[in-house]
DNA sequence: ACCTGAACACCGTTCAAGT
DNA sequence: ACCTGAACACCGTTCAAGT
């Protein structure tokens, strides 16, 4: 006689979302998710294969959650590419905030797990997308990747504390932005205080 | 009768990098490094505190080797500061080609260890006193910040494998380089072909 | 003074036995 | 058909005992 489930592989991938920023990397362990779920540690194995491939399904449903954002990130912005741009920027930053761990896992992956390449586009479809109005259909995937990977890297150094010489770090990412939307638009930063 | 050393600090750090590219962090084990110097695990305890000690010192040293690097590629460079910040960037993408398991460690640290200020502050005097130069006294740190960003999120990027929708990765970096080069002093980017 | 074997706690994973 | 306890291999770390 079939047992009723007691999880779901839904239920499992929360868990260890949620672990994940409470308790690191390191704290995503099998048996904490298990009993996180109500469930002894060997059960997990029925729908997850092992512990990198749940690890996978996380970093999965991050960037999952991080191009819904963008989405409704430029949904709001009107249709100006310049704002589009801007308010991405602003939805990651924001994002990683309040993910601080998950989104590291996103963006620098500490082994080689292959990202969902549904999710993967999806999440880019919004910047690609703003960068090409803005810098024409030749340059507008090299513009994207150099708008992400200013917002990326910065965000990044900001959540592992890199910013240490001082100054404001919010007008550093202000400035940043502007430079990087007149950078891609191909015209000169507008004049500065 | 005091028995003479069998191993170093230095060794073993140097065995810990050489581990951290051959097998990853995970592979940066206290019974593999001990292996590698030729001794027992529990010796190590002699000279670092713990694993965690031990990746913070192989990060730091990695973070020197970079600012060294740093330095070869601005002295080779001349005075430009525009060849400055291309040459720095083309460093910063070699070095992390070189150490990709390093470098990634060394710009999103997956948990919470500080690197030495000292290394940190050598490791971005060159980039600073380029961007000041390009971009003036009080816009020079964000500068410095703004192109740091942009340079290491396109090669963590790299790395981790994001640039999957096609397209020359060599060209898009070029496309960066002078698109920032550009924005952080303040003109518009020279013509595209 | 450094090195080692033995030991402990903890984790990932497998599997036979339960229901 | 899912769940569990028991077991195994492996890792970080401690410590008493060797030299």
């Amino acid at each position: 006689m079939p047992t009723p489930d007691r999880t779901s592989l839904a239920e499992i991938v929360d868990a260890g979302r949620d672990l994940l920023e409470l308790a690191g990397l390191d704290g995503l362990t099998m048996q904490a998710v298990a009993t996180r779920v109500g469930v002894r540690a060997p059960s997990l194995y029925k729908r997850v294969s092992n512990r990198d491939a749940l690890v996978a399904l996380v970093v999965d449903a991050t960037l999952r959650d991080l191009g819904g954002a963008a989405d409704v990130a430029v949904a709001d912005a009107g249709g100006d590419p310049r704002d589009r741009l801007r308010a991405l920027a602003h939805a990651l930053r924001a994002f990683a905030h309040h993910r601080p761990v998950g989104f590291r896992l996103v963006f620098a992956p500490t082994s080689d797990l292959h990202l969902d390449p549904d999710a993967l586009r999806a999440s880019s479809v919004a910047v690609v997308s703003a960068a090409t109005d803005l810098a024409g259909e030749e340059h507008g995937l090299d513009a994207a990747r150099t708008f992400t990977a200013w917002a990326n890297g910065f965000v990044s150094m900001e959540l592992s504390g890199a910013f240490r010489l001082g100054g404001d770090v919010d007008r550093a990412f202000d400035f940043g932005v502007e430079a990087l939307v007149a950078a891609v638009a191909g015209v000169a930063p507008a004049p500065r205080t």
